[in-house]
DNA sequence: GAGTTTGAAACT
DNA sequence: CAGTTTCAAACTC
């Protein structure tokens, strides 16, 4: 871990590189949910014992609130808005401190217990309190300062689990700009700054560059101005409706906000901005997505972590599925991408297909990090999977318009199921259904909300899993090889695994082909043929042998190629081609990996070894130029077991999984927790550890983490 | 747009 | 757990 994050600071800019380090190094993202939960709790405990304390935390954010516990010191933390705002260095001794605050934060964890449940209660609690609190404030300014800052904590609390690691990783600069953003927040409150600060206030935060927080407090800030000068900002319990305002079809996807938020700071070009980027290609979409009024600002959003839907990030646009996910986990890996990895984060939600393809094609310039071999060697790969894949794209972006135009990522049709059972698209995806469904007595609207919760805890209870992201995504391991081919739709795989019979894995009634990743062990189809990679099996004999077959066809090319002399594709086509695209191959590495650890699932049989045929040609396919990273396998036998968290099956039982929900706050969806907050890098790993806030098991694995 | 196909979800 | 039914999306015409 800390080999890959110093070199992945090399790829930054200088100014975030240390900031990158001083929080990456402490195993930060392992922590985070933890630290979501520590920083309710702490700030909890603050605003109980001192009120200027949880005044003004938001300015310093966590890492004041962690302070003052870990510290042991009280403190107004009025000082630090004051000293932050004054000198932006400052926030780099909160950042020391905060490191320590996190490396006690298992111990810090096994004190506080298994105290989730109540977490998003008492986050409401708080921030209603805080607002309270601010409003005794005996100056005016003072307390239009407290309450706007503490609404600005309001916002920046449920902005840290999503945003998570960007955020951490930027922290140094996001706790200055923080400040500053409050810094001109205060001033707009008292009227000495108006629309000039708030763009001030926009720009400076732009300047982040990953800091997304950073924009999320002054977005949040700026929409909650709006209610404090009406109401004084008391009226942002988290997880409540807006008042009068009804729930946007998407209440149950807070988290979204992350990105969108994000989104709005995509003009700075630097290096350090490959968040920015990949979102922005898809926020058009995504800001449509959300028919929120101007009222309904952001921080009037429950809880991002809590409550989030599982599916809302993967599959806020069904196009956008595992595009999302791995935009979002590009996002995240900032710090660790090369250069030429931005541009594959730029995918478009339409681009999960073959479209994705050409975007490597097209954006993978040469450079120093040997993508170049990747574009020129998958070339030919990409134009056929191209011309597979350009009649379902084409659709696929007419859908995409039209869901733009609509206003809507989701639209179903159901007509018997009243939208309550996971037949349901839009259920399924946590959403509400809305005007651009043409659903008949649709039960899914916030009208219906007890409803629609009790129902979602009914399937819950039946399968924990059910609201889950279907598509689980795997890009770090490009990180971990260095190969930005792995961010390709074959690196992610379905959870579950399809079970196709007639469609060969080749149309959408494939889960796995509509999430656009290649079928694995998971899955029980037959006759696979799925463009995004296929599983092996002895079951698919005839796969197996058209594989076969595609292999020697390119491998004759190669021959002919080579004898005609034509010694420059040597490097376009290295020693065992293979007839796909490296993500394939990689797909197949994976297969090969899971193949010797993994059991082999249901009525598949795996004949790597059985096989001499598919043995063969395995052996083939393993060139050196494809042989799995070392830690490659690694990281499979972690996808393979973290397809269905051998720890969430014990763990999350229905139970355990209703209990961190909030009859309001709708519930703690755990895997997409981790998708949305997991850089890419050990994304399984943390599927795991945030996906149970405390166990002893993730103490330990953080503990172990350098 | 209607009808068919398909496979997941739900049910038994 | 397996088989069946229900359902709605995907697909075809």
């Amino acid at each position: 871990m800390h080999d890959d994050q110093t070199e992945g600071r090399g790829a930054l800019n200088d100014g975030q590189n240390l900031d990158c380090s001083a929080h990456t190094e402490n195993g930060f993202d392992h922590i985070n949910p933890e630290l979501h939960v520590e920083v309710s709790q702490t700030f909890k405990y603050d605003s109980g014992s001192s009120e200027s304390a949880s005044i003004t935390l938001p300015t310093q954010g966590i890492e004041t609130g962690c302070v003052l516990e870990n510290t042991g010191m009280p403190g107004t933390l009025n000082q630090f808005v004051e000293e932050a705002s004054v000198d932006r260095d400052h926030s780099l001794d909160s950042e020391v401190e905060l490191q320590n605050v996190f490396y006690n934060e298992p111990r810090k964890e096994e004190r506080m217990g298994c105290e989730d449940e109540n977490w998003i209660c008492d986050a409401s609690n708080l921030l209603i309190y805080d607002s309270q609190t601010a409003l005794q404030a005996p100056d005016e300014q003072d307390k239009k300062r407290a309450n706007h800052e503490s609404s600005c904590f309001t916002s920046f609390v449920p902005q840290m689990p999503q945003n998570g690691i960007c955020d951490l990783l930027h922290a140094k600069e996001s706790t200055c700009k923080f400040s500053s953003s409050v810094k001109h927040e205060v001033e707009d409150l008292t009227g000495q700054g108006g629309e000039n600060d708030q763009n001030g206030g926009k720009h400076q935060t732009m300047e982040c560059g990953g800091s997304s927080s950073i924009f999320h407090i002054k977005q949040d800030s700026t929409d909650l101005r709006e209610n404090i000068n009406k109401e004084a900002g008391i009226h942002f319990p988290l997880g409540c409706k807006q008042p009068g305002g009804g729930l946007p079809r998407r209440c149950l996807v807070f988290e979204i906000g992350g990105t969108q938020k994000m989104n709005f700071g995509t003009n700075h070009e630097n290096s350090s901005s490959v968040a920015f980027q990949c979102n922005e290609d898809f926020f058009p979409d995504e800001k449509k997505l959300i028919p929120i009024s101007p009222t309904i600002s952001s921080s009037t959003r429950p809880l991002p972590a809590i409550g989030l839907h599982l599916n809302a990030l993967t599959v806020t646009s069904k196009e956008c599925r595992v595009v999302k996910h791995e935009t979002l986990t590009s996002g995240n890996q900032l710090p660790t991408l090369p250069s030429s990895v931005k541009s594959f984060s730029s995918l478009k939600p339409d681009q999960e297909h073959g479209n994705k393809f050409l975007d490597v094609e097209i954006l993978s310039a040469p450079d120093a990090n040997g993508v170049q071999v990747e574009k020129d060697d998958s070339q030919s790969a990409f134009a056929t999977r191209e011309e597979l894949n350009q009649s379902a794209l084409k659709k696929k972006r007419r859908k995409v318009e039209d869901t733009e135009e609509s206003g809507a990522c989701k639209r179903c049709n159901c007509k018997k199921s009243k939208c309550l059972k996971l037949y349901c698209e839009c259920f399924a995806a946590g959403l509400y259904c809305m005007e651009p469904c043409s659903c008949k007595d649709c039960l899914n609207k916030p009208i219906h909300e007890d409803t629609v919760l009790a129902t979602r805890r009914q399937i819950e209870t039946r399968n924990p899993l059910a609201f889950a992201p279907k598509v689980i995504t795997s890009s770090e391991w490009g990180l971990e090889t260095g190969d930005e081919s792995n961010k390709t739709p074959a690196s992610s795989r379905h959870k579950r695994g399809c079970n196709c019979k007639k469609s060969s894995c080749l149309k959408k009634y494939c889960e796995c082909y509509q999430g656009g990743v290649g079928c694995s062990i998971n899955c029980r189809c037959e006759g696979c043929k799925n463009t995004f990679g296929r599983k092996y099996g002895a079951n698919d004999a005839e796969a197996e042998e058209e594989e076969s077959e595609t292999y020697n066809k390119l491998a004759e090319e190669k021959t002919s190629l080579t004898d005609r002399g034509q010694d420059d594709n040597e490097d376009k086509y290295p020693e065992n081609i293979l007839p796909e695209t490296p993500s394939l191959q990689l797909c197949r590495q994976s297969v090969q990996v899971l193949f010797s650890k993994a059991k082999p699932p249901q009525s598949l049989v795996f004949s790597n070894e059985s096989s001499p045929k598919l043995s063969s040609t395995s052996q083939t396919l393993e060139s050196d130029s494809f042989r799995p990273h070392p830690r490659f396998g690694k990281h499979f036998q972690l996808i393979s077991d973290g397809e269905t968290p051998e720890i969430l099956r014990e763990k999350c039982s229905p139970i355990k999984t209703f209990k961190l929900a909030s009859p309001n706050c709708k519930r703690v969806s755990p895997p997409h927790a981790e998708l949305k907050l997991t850089p890419n890098r050990k994304l399984t790993r943390k599927l795991v550890l945030q996906s149970i806030p405390s166990l002893p098991r993730l103490e330990k694995n953080c503990n172990d983490t350098p």
